[in-house]
RNA sequence: UGGGCUAUCGCCAAGCGGUAAGGCACAGGACUUUGACUCCUGCAUUCGCUGGUUCGAAUCCAGUUAGCCCAGCCA
């Protein structure tokens, strides 16, 4: 299933640990809490936390909480609880960058007094102006020359709150003709007198990511910091703050490719669009991608590692196709859960020849291809309800289930013929008639004849209606993503809701995220928010897959 | 001539100078108490393109093209 091969990152961690760089792998997940996880913080997660794994090593959770203005504890709640239920396992190692805002501070005052570090009285717009374009180098600041001893004062100033938000900033002193962007003196501590949902209003100034994210991985003792693509151009600063610093072992960075996914919407602001125009019930709708979004619809945290797993670690940008998380569910599932029968979409089948006050209590098995999840009784009786499209009145070639004179298997009961159907003045199918054979009855062996069909029933008397939702994707598959003015693509049929669905009485009783394979029509979950005691509403995790289309009418 | 990165089947992805793994998808066939599952079979004479080095190149060299990222006091 999963590769043989090692990825890139790991052909690096074996090549330190060879050349004796390091002698134990430290890895880390870093989100900022400013937002919900989605499938792309699951690689991550799952890339950081399996390296640890491999390697025998440590995984640390880390909140990079370095900038007020986006954070929330609600965050920190929420993304715990996602990486939990992924089953990365930080152990006792939850850290808040935060919460080494001394040691940030102690490292810039090194910085400081090494001559690499400055505090710059430019405005925003004149540090943009000076640092001049992509292709044209910068100028320096006019206070880049500022002594140590007065650039101390000005940032212990900065420190003490002396200073608007804005009035100064501390930068890094490298190069203002870098061709490398991220080199021309960056920012490295910005004045914010706002209250910080770690520390609270304990500092008025705080680290950029560029200065803090190297200090919290040598901190940690991180061996080996893993990030997505776009900080490639960040690595010399990544390695001169270490250099500067003058830590013993320091950390290296090591970046790969996003995961991307089609036919879904990952963007954030479209996300929000879609949450506040109304056309999904929140960040965690099904048809989302966020974890809590998956595990709503009934996603499991295994299949979410093994379509991890089959996309691969790679460095070029790539966007995995929807079909392969489908199958890793479908995989996942397909042995592990019982496999029950609903009818989704209800017509009656009444069975004329079997006694009209009878009942009988059949045992089928949970799962054909899985004994060890046991039998349940399913009752039977003269009325039944079948799913519309087992039926046809005037069916193509090569249907082999029901249709006037012909003989299919009721799954787990017995054969039956049909021998008519009724209609009302509109011409829809109104019920449909049948007779069954004793003989048949599953389970004892009979081999008389055989059927080419098989449908699935519930027994009308005791079948109970459910509501059921349908998704597709919610961007429509052929048109792709976006529409040519650039505004979403949105599927109109990507969520369909079925009322009266007729389910088999074992699914009444079922708890929130249990889930089921619906014989003939796919996997579905319970819904963990919307559904009531005795009142379970199904979410379709994914559908079967069907080689099966009508032939086209002519 | 700003810098960085990436290009191998419809989609992911191995490959690291010895003659193109694997998975998803798709298409046939077998099996079947789910037209599912399972099981067979097929699916890149070719690695963005052009030259070069070599007995031999997806792998090395030169050039070229395309895509992505970077000018936050965001991460």
């Amino acid at each position: 299933m999963e590769s043989n091969s090692k990825n890139f990152i790991e052909q690096m961690i074996d090549k330190d640990l060879e050349e004796g760089r390091y002698d134990a792998v430290c890895t880390r997940f870093p989100p900022e809490p400013n937002g919900y996880l989605h499938i792309g913080h699951a690689k991550s997660v799952l890339l950081n936390y399996g390296i640890a794994q491999e390697y025998h090593g440590k995984f640390n959770m880390r909140f990079d909480d370095t900038n007020p203005t986006k954070e929330k504890t609600e965050f920190v709640e929420s993304i715990l609880s996602d990486i939990k239920w992924l089953g990365a396992d930080w152990e006792d190692r939850l850290f808040f960058a935060s919460n080494y805002f001394d040691q940030m501070y102690e490292a810039a005052v090194k910085l400081i007094k090494k001559g690499k570090a400055f505090v710059c009285d430019l405005t925003a717009e004149e540090i943009r102006a000076y640092r001049g374009t992509l292709t044209e180098p910068g100028k320096n600041s006019p206070y880049r020359d500022r002594s140590v001893e007065e650039n101390l004062v000005l940032f212990e100033n900065m420190k003490n709150g002396v200073y608007p938000d804005g009035a100064k900033v501390l930068r890094a002193k490298i190069d203002m003709a870098s061709p490398n962007i991220n080199m021309r003196d960056p920012v490295i501590y910005r004045v914010a007198h706002m209250s910080h949902h770690n520390t609270g209003d304990k500092w008025c100034i705080y680290p950029m990511y560029d200065f803090a994210h190297p200090i919290e991985d040598a901190i940690e003792g991180v061996s080996h910091s893993l990030c997505t693509l776009e900080f490639e151009d960040h690595r010399p600063l990544y390695d001169w703050v270490v250099r500067e610093l003058e830590y013993p072992h320091p950390p290296r960075q090591i970046e790969f490719a996003k995961m991307y996914l089609t036919n879904v919407v990952t963007g954030k602001r479209y996300i929000k669009k879609l949450v506040e125009e109304g056309i999904v019930d929140g960040w965690d709708d099904p048809r989302l991608v966020s974890i809590a979004a998956l595990r709503r619809r009934g996603f499991t945290p295994e299949s979410i590692k093994m379509f991890v797993n089959l996309c691969g670690i790679s460095k070029s940008q790539s966007s995995a196709d929807y079909a392969m998380l489908e199958y890793c569910i479908r995989e996942d599932l397909k042995l592990k859960r019982p496999r029950v029968m609903a009818v989704l979409d209800p017509v009656k089948l009444i069975i004329d020849n079997y006694p009209e006050d009878q009942m009988e209590e059949l045992d089928i098995e949970n799962n054909l291809e899985n004994p060890e999840l046991g039998m349940r009784k399913v009752p039977f009786g003269r009325e039944l309800y079948i799913n519309r499209d087992d039926f046809m009145e005037n069916p193509p070639k090569k249907y082999f289930r029901l249709f006037p004179g012909n003989e299919v298997r009721l799954m787990g009961a017995y054969f039956v013929k049909c021998t008519g159907f009724e209609k009302d003045a509109d011409g829809n199918i109104t019920e449909i008639h049948c007779t069954y054979d004793p003989e048949t009855k599953c389970g004892t062996g009979f081999t008389g004849r055989k059927v080419k069909g098989t449908i699935h029933w519930v027994a009308a008397k005791t079948a109970f209606q459910a509501q059921v939702r349908l998704y597709e994707n919610i961007i429509d598959e052929e048109k792709g993503v976006y529409n040519e003015d650039g505004s979403l693509n949105l599927n109109p049929n990507s969520l369909t809701i079925l009322k009266n669905c007729y389910l088999e009485p074992s699914l009444k009783d079922v708890a929130p995220y249990d889930s089921f394979q619906f014989v003939r029509t796919g996997f579905f979950c319970v819904d963990a928010r919307d559904s009531k005691p005795g009142a379970p509403v199904f979410n379709r995790i994914v559908s079967l897959k069907s080689s099966f289309k009508l032939p086209k009418a002519e």
